[in-house]
DNA sequence: TTAGGGTTAG
C-alpha cells in the first residue's frame, strides 16, 4: 500500500526526468546506471520508461540487454512489442522479430497498428525468401492496415528487395493515398531492380501529379538517368534539383558529379564538385572515379594525393575508382605501384579492390599477373572469378577459362556475368555443344536472361554455325540495345549473308537505334564478304558525313576489301591514297590478299614492298605472297620471301581444324596420323579423291615445285587438317546430317575446291568456319562464291 | 550519394 502511493506519487515527476536521462544518454554503461535509478525509483513497470529504455539500448546496439528488460515486463503492450520488433531487426536479428511478432499474436490480445506491421515487414524482408512477408502482407490487409501509407511504403519495399516488381508495382498502385515516401520507396526499389526507364516514367507521373518532391527523390533517380544514354533526362533532373533547392544537399551533388561524369561531361562534374564546400569522401571518391573513366589521369591521381595528404583514410572505394586510370597500355607500373599502395596500407584482402587489379592486368594482357592476385586472394567472390575467366577469354585462351569456369561451378552458382563471359569463350572457340550446354543451364536453372546474356547467346550460335538459332533469338527478343542488332548483322556478315544484314541494318536505323563505329564495321564486313561494292560505297559515305563518325583503320581496310574483292584493285588503291590517315599494315594487307585472288602482281608487288616496310609481326602476308609467287613459278622470290619469315624469327601458326561429333571435340593436324580411327580416314579420303578427279578435279598442290625446301615440300604434301576433319566427319556420323567444321586459319584454294566436289558427292552439306568466316558447301557450291 | 566482374568489330 505505501510502495503504491509512493509510485503514484513521484512517478509522473521523475518519469519526466528518467525520460530526458535516458534519452541523452551517450553511453551503455550511463544508461545501466539509469536503469538501477528506474527501479530504485520504483519506475520499472512503467511502460513509457522501459520502453524509452529498451529503444535506447537497442540504439547502443545492446540487443541482450533490451531483451532481458522485455522479459521482466509482465505486461507489454503494443509499443513496447513495436520497439522491441524494429530493434531485432535493425540489428540484423530478423528471427528474433518475426518470432516475437508471432509470440504477440499467438499469446496476446494486443491488435498490430501499423507500425508493428511496417517494423514486421522491415523484418521479412531479411529472410531468404519472401515467404513471411507475403504472410505479413496477407494480414495487414485483413486488419485493415494494409491499405496505410507506412504500411504499404514497407510492402513495396520489401516486394522490391525480393526483386518481385511486378508485386510491388500492384501493391503501389492500388494504394488509395500515396506520399513522397512511397513514391520515393517504388522509384528507389526500381532503380535497384535496373527498371531505369520504368523508374524515369514513375518519376514523370510523381511530377504530373505534384507530389512534393525531396532530396531523396532527386538522389535517388540520378544512379538511374546515369545508365540512360539520353543526358537529357539527367539535365531536367538536375534543374528540379536546382529549383527545388536540393542542389545543396550532399547526396544530390555527389551523385550528379557521378551522373555527368558517367555522360562524358567531366567539366560539369569537375566545376559542381569545385562548388562543394567542404567535400567528403565520398565526394572525392565520385570525383575520381569521374576522372578515371573520362581518362583524365592525371587529375584522377592529383585528387587521390590530396586525399592522402590530408591524413583521410582512404577506402576501398576511392581505390577501385582509381585503379582503372592505369589500363591504358604503357602504365603497367602504375598498376603496379597500385597494387604496392594497397599492401601497404592495408587495404588489398578487400575483393574488390583485387578483381579491379585483376581486371587491368588482363586488359594490358599481363593474364599472369591476374592469376597470381587471383591464388593469392584470401576470398574469392563471384566478381573475382568471372573476371579472371574474363581475362582468359579476352586474351583468348579459351581452353582455360572454360575449365577455370568448370572449377568456379563447384563452388558457385553462375550470375548473368559468368554466362554472358563463358559463352563469349565458347563463340571464340566455337565450341556449339558447349555452349548449348550453358544455354541449357541457363533455361533449367531459370538464370537470368538479360540482354548480355542474350546477345553474347547470339553472337554464340551465329559463331558457331547455327544462324537461325540465333535470328529466332534475335527475334524473341523484347528488348535490344545497339550491341545487339551489331551481333546479328555481324553474324549475318560472318555467314555471307550480305543481304540479310542490310536488311537488318536499314531496320536498325529505322527503329531510331544509333549506329556506332562497330556497326558500320560489321555491315561493311558483311557487304564485303557477299561482294555488295555499290551498298559498302554508300553505307561507308553515310557514316561520315551523315553521322560524322570517324572511319577507323577497320573500316578504311573494310572498304578496301570491298573493292579489292571486287576485282576493282585500281579504285582500291586510289581509295588508299586518297586516305587522309596513313594505311597501316591491315591495309596494305587487305590489298595483298585481293592482288592474291585476282593475280594482280604488279599491285602485289607495291603492297608487299609497303608491308615489309611496316614490319609487319603477322606472318599470314608473308605466307600469301610466297604461295602467290610460288604459283606464279616466281621461285626467286618466293625463296626470298621465305627468307624473310626465316630472319625475323616469325613462327607460321600450324593449321588445325576441329569436328565435333555427338559432342566430343576432335582436333586434326596436317598429315595427322594420331586419331584411332586413322586407317578409315585415309581409306576414305583415297575412295573420295576418286571419285572427285572423275569428276574433274585435280589437286592444286605445289608438290610439283622443286623449289621449295624439303620441310615445307612435306608439309605441302601432306594432307591439310580440314580434309581428315570432313572424312572422319563422314564416316562417324549419319547419311544426310550436316558435317561443322572450325579451322583455325583461311582455308586454301585446294581444300575449298575439294569440299566442293565433297559436298556433291557424299549429298552432304558441309559448313565451315575458317579464321574469317562461314562457308556452306552444298551441293557443289559455296555460299561465299568462291570469294572470301 | 561513391567502387569491382559482362555482350558486338578487328
Amino acid at each position: 500500500m505505501i510502495y503504491r502511493d509512493v509510485c503514484s506519487l513521484g512517478a509522473p515527476g521523475s518519469r519526466n526526468l528518467f525520460l530526458s536521462i535516458v534519452n541523452n544518454a551517450s553511453a551503455l554503461s550511463q544508461l545501466i546506471q539509469t536503469h538501477a535509478q528506474i527501479i530504485v525509483n520504483g519506475l520499472q513497470y512503467d511502460l513509457a520508461t522501459v520502453t524509452k529504455l529498451t529503444q535506447k539500448l537497442f540504439d547502443f546496439r545492446a540487443i541482450q540487454q533490451a531483451r532481458h528488460l522485455f522479459f521482466t515486463i509482465p505486461s507489454p503492450d503494443i509499443f513496447l512489442f513495436n520497439v522491441l520488433i524494429r530493434g531485432f531487426s535493425s540489428n540484423a536479428s530478423p528471427l528474433s522479430s518475426i518470432s516475437l511478432y508471432a509470440d504477440m499474436r499467438r499469446n496476446t490480445h494486443l491488435r498490430p497498428d501499423n507500425f508493428t506491421y511496417s517494423f514486421a515487414l522491415m523484418a521479412a524482408s531479411g529472410f531468404p525468401d519472401e515467404k513471411y512477408g507475403m504472410l505479413l502482407h496477407a494480414q495487414s490487409i485483413v486488419d485493415g492496415s494494409g491499405f496505410e501509407l507506412f504500411v504499404g511504403s514497407a510492402v513495396v519495399d520489401l516486394y522490391f528487395k525480393f526483386s518481385l516488381v511486378e508485386l510491388a508495382r500492384k501493391v503501389f498502385d492500388r494504394m488509395p493515398e500515396r506520399d513522397t515516401v512511397l513514391w520515393n520507396t517504388m522509384i528507389t526499389g526500381l532503380v535497384r531492380n535496373c527498371c531505369y526507364g520504368d523508374s524515369i516514367e514513375v518519376f514523370r507521373d510523381m511530377v504530373a501529379e505534384r507530389v512534393q518532391l525531396d532530396s531523396t527523390t532527386v538522389a535517388t533517380l540520378l544512379p538511374a538517368v546515369a545508365e540512360m544514354p539520353e543526358l537529357k533526362v539527367g539535365m531536367g533532373i538536375q534543374g528540379l534539383g536546382l529549383k527545388l533547392g536540393f542542389h545543396y544537399d550532399p547526396y544530390v551533388m555527389t551523385g550528379l558529379i557521378s551522373l555527368y561524369s558517367k555522360c562524358g561531361q567531366i567539366n560539369t562534374a569537375r566545376s559542381l564538385f569545385r562548388q562543394i564546400n567542404k567535400p567528403d569522401l565520398i565526394a572525392y571518391n565520385a570525383m575520381i572515379s569521374g576522372f578515371t573513366c573520362n581518362r583524365e589521369t592525371e587529375s584522377a591521381v592529383r585528387l587521390f594525393r590530396e586525399i592522402l595528404a590530408s591524413g583521410e583514410r582512404v577506402g576501398s572505394s576511392t581505390i577501385v575508382g582509381l585503379i582503372p586510370v592505369s589500363s591504358p597500355y604503357g602504365h603497367l607500373h602504375l598498376t603496379c605501384s597500385f597494387q604496392g599502395f594497397c599492401i601497404k596500407s592495408g587495404i588489398i584482402p578487400n575483393p574488390s579492390v583485387s578483381t579491379a587489379l585483376m581486371t587491368v592486368y588482363n586488359r594490358l594482357n599481363e593474364v599472369d599477373l591476374a592469376r597470381q592476385l587471383f591464388d593469392e586472394s584470401p576470398e574469392k567472390t563471384l566478381a573475382a572469378w568471372n573476371a579472371m575467366i574474363s581475362g582468359y577469354t579476352h586474351n583468348g585462351l579459351t581452353d582455360k577459362a572454360i575449365s577455370l569456369f568448370q572449377e568456379m561451378m563447384t563452388e558457385f552458382t553462375p550470375n548473368p556475368v559468368t554466362i554472358t563471359t563463358i559463352l563469349s569463350a565458347c563463340a571464340q572457340l566455337g565450341a556449339l555443344s558447349f555452349g548449348k550446354w550453358v544455354h541449357d543451364l541457363v533455361k533449367s536453372k531459370n538464370l537470368e536472361l538479360n540482354i548480355y546474356v542474350s546477345t553474347a547467346l547470339i553472337d554464340m550460335y551465329a559463331k558457331c554455325g547455327n544462324i537461325l538459332e540465333a535470328r529466332q533469338l534475335f527475334d524473341s527478343m523484347i528488348e535490344k540495345n545497339t550491341v545487339t542488332w551489331n551481333a546479328m548483322i555481324s553474324g549475318y556478315g560472318l555467314h555471307g549473308y550480305g543481304h540479310e544484314a542490310l536488311k537488318l541494318f536499314h531496320e536498325m536505323l529505322h527503329l531510331g537505334f544509333h549506329p556506332t563505329g562497330v556497326t558500320f564495321l560489321s555491315i561493311l564486313y558483311a557487304c564485303s564478304h557477299a561482294g555488295l561494292v555499290r551498298e559498302g560505297d554508300e553505307i561507308f559515305h553515310t557514316m561520315v558525313n551523315n553521322y560524322r563518325i570517324e572511319p577507323i583503320t577497320e573500316h578504311y581496310a573494310c572498304m578496301v576489301d570491298i573493292l579489292g574483292r571486287a576485282g576493282k584493285l585500281e579504285e582500291a588503291l586510289e581509295f588508299i591514297r586518297r586516305m587522309p590517315v596513313e594505311p597501316g599494315p591491315a591495309v596494305w594487307g587487305t590489298l595483298l590478299g585481293a592482288c592474291v585472288i585476282h593475280k594482280n602482281m604488279n599491285i602485289a608487288d607495291m603492297a608487299s614492298k609497303k608491308l615489309f616496310e611496316m614490319d609487319s609481326e603477322s606472318v599470314g602476308y608473308y605466307v600469301l605472297l610466297s604461295n602467290m609467287y610460288s604459283v606464279d613459278r616466281n621461285f626467286p622470290k618466293a625463296a626470298l620471301i621465305r627468307e624473310v619469315v626465316k630472319k625475323r624469327k616469325l613462327a607460321k601458326t600450324p593449321g588445325c581444324t576441329l569436328i565435333e561429333v555427338n559432342g566430343t571435340p576432335h582436333v586434326f593436324v596436317s598429315g595427322d596420323r594420331s586419331h584411332s580411327h586413322t586407317t578409315a580416314i585415309y581409306a576414305m579420303l583415297e575412295k573420295l579423291t576418286g571419285k572427285m578427279r572423275e569428276l574433274g578435279y585435280h589437286s592444286e598442290t605445289v608438290t610439283s615445285l622443286h623449289d621449295v625446301e624439303e620441310e615445307e615440300k612435306e608439309l605441302m604434301v601432306n594432307v591439310h587438317s580440314e580434309k581428315l576433319a570432313i572424312a572422319f566427319g563422314l564416316i562417324a556420323t549419319e547419311p544426310n546430317t550436316e558435317i561443322r567444321i572450325i579451322k583455325n586459319l583461311r582455308v586454301c584454294l585446294d581444300c575449298h575446291t575439294a569440299t566442293k566436289f565433297i559436298s556433291k558427292i557424299t549429298e552432304r552439306v558441309i559448313i565451315v568456319r575458317d579464321a574469317n568466316r562461314f562457308h556452306h558447301f552444298k551441293d557443289g557450291v559455296c555460299s561465299c562464291g568462291d570469294y572470301w
